[in-house]
DNA sequence: CAAGTACATATTGCATGCAGGATGCAATAA
DNA sequence: TTATTGCATCCTGCATGCAATATGTACTTG
């Protein structure tokens, strides 16, 4: 019985209790990760027992999480045959920018009508160390914080229904961004805009807000697309099966 | 021999050949419609077993099923208990119908640039059947149309990831819907916005078209979670099994 | 020689069995 | 009587095995 109430202690003192997060979702996750970075290359075919092999897991849990990464875009179903990562098309990046500039415009618009006051420190935080990365040059922490930033700005908006949806765009918006290298000026560009917007919100306008957020994902969209079409051919690793990835997989953390 | 090209004839023949479809996709679109028209009460719990049974089909594919519908809204799972119909919360309604708005009107206003004159044409036409049902009192048909007319105005803004993202949004909104029977005075006034929407689109203005949805899908909502208020406590079917439901799975026509 | 066909293989889709965790109840002690 | 502990049961989560389907290849036939 000591132990059982020690146990509850820990419990209570950890954390959030992870408690032991089920396969089908640590392998959603993992692999959302490694398709937006590219690791899985679109338009490679997955064969459910490699790759169930290579995570180390069933075949059952692993189709569980297909089936969501395929709600969210990242894989392609064919039924009865092996499915696939998403091939990146010019066209649907197009698509999904476009519906992601609406929502994250009302989210800003929303944001700055419900955030608190500790919400907007916490942007301000934030957009003080983009800005910092932006100076220094370092491309990969700011993006980081960057998507962070957007992502906290829908959380402003106070409606855990309008962040679902914009969740499940993000990490295909995120894996075209991963595979377009956006040139200085964009990115100059992009950090004043995140100035702009962040001024529109501690004014709490939320017009101008919606307005420049949503023309700012426009645009990077515009950039994503056009250098995605540049390199179309060169990252469309067509019919390139999964197995390389399979060996990286024993080293792991966790 | 004989046999097997009989068989792949009458696979040609067929319409469109539906090809035996996936138990969890039959499965997934059987247990949408039960949520969305009650039949699967708010709150009812679910258990794999019973409800596999009652289907007619093992764990595997129910389970797949599941978690999709848990990524629409419909059903929400707990991690190592039974997973239950979404309730129905009247905060949630509203934070759907808040983003459904926004994405209709989005829709309204790329439709109002990008219909095709057979589109508008259809769009009239359905316009037409409104209000024939309409002016004979006939709610069922009218909802039947009206769901139609609203993905078709989706449809015609020609984004395909627009449409997937308001059709996982609309699940929700319609099972709303149905559980509030809306005033005779909402209906009057729905049946003439959507006449000046027609009218925007028809004169491809944009803006206007915009503005016109996404007022009158926010008054719908606004609509739909006071009714919904008003009976939260009856509708709200805590505990509820879902067996009852076993019993009419019985006769089914397939 | 071309085209269609039959077979072999590979891979998915589904069913089933088993283990782990959670819940509810009963029994015991305060 | 009430709170706590231990137990039994239920249900989920995962692994595995089997059947069905699609693809690729060799072969036959016109």
């Amino acid at each position: 019985m000591r132990a059982k109430s020690e146990r509850k202690l820990a419990i209570r003192v950890g954390k959030k209790l992870p408690a032991s997060v089920a396969l089908h979702e640590q392998a959603r996750n993992r692999l959302r990760t490694l398709i937006v970075r590219g690791q899985l290359p679109p338009g490679a075919s997955i064969v459910e027992t490699e790759l169930s092999e290579s995570l180390g897991i069933s075949r059952t849990p692993l189709r569980e999480a297909l089936k969501l990464l395929a709600v969210e875009g990242l894989v392609e179903l064919r039924s009865n045959r092996s499915s696939q990562i998403a091939p990146l098309r010019a066209l649907e990046i197009d698509q999904v920018f476009e519906v992601a500039a609406t929502l994250e415009g009302m989210a800003a618009g929303l944001a700055a009508e419900r955030a608190s006051a500790a919400d907007i420190r916490r942007l301000r935080q934030m957009q003080e160390r983009m800005e910092l990365h932006h100076d220094r040059g370092e491309r990969d922490e700011y993006f980081l914080i960057n998507q962070e930033v957007h992502r906290f700005i829908v959380a402003c908006a106070k409606n855990p229904i309008l962040a679902a949806t914009h969740d499940s765009l993000f990490a295909r918006a995120e894996r075209a961004r991963f595979f377009a290298l956006s040139s200085r000026a964009r990115w100059d560009d992009s950090v004043s805009e995140h100035r702009d917007l962040l001024q529109a919100i501690e004014a709490h306008d939320g017009q101008t807000a919606s307005r420049i957020l949503a023309q700012h994902v426009a645009t990077t969209g515009r950039a994503v697309k056009q250098e995605i079409e540049r390199g179309d051919g060169e990252s469309a690793a067509s019919g390139k099966g999964v197995s390389d990835l399979a060996s990286k997989k024993e080293p792991q953390s966790a």
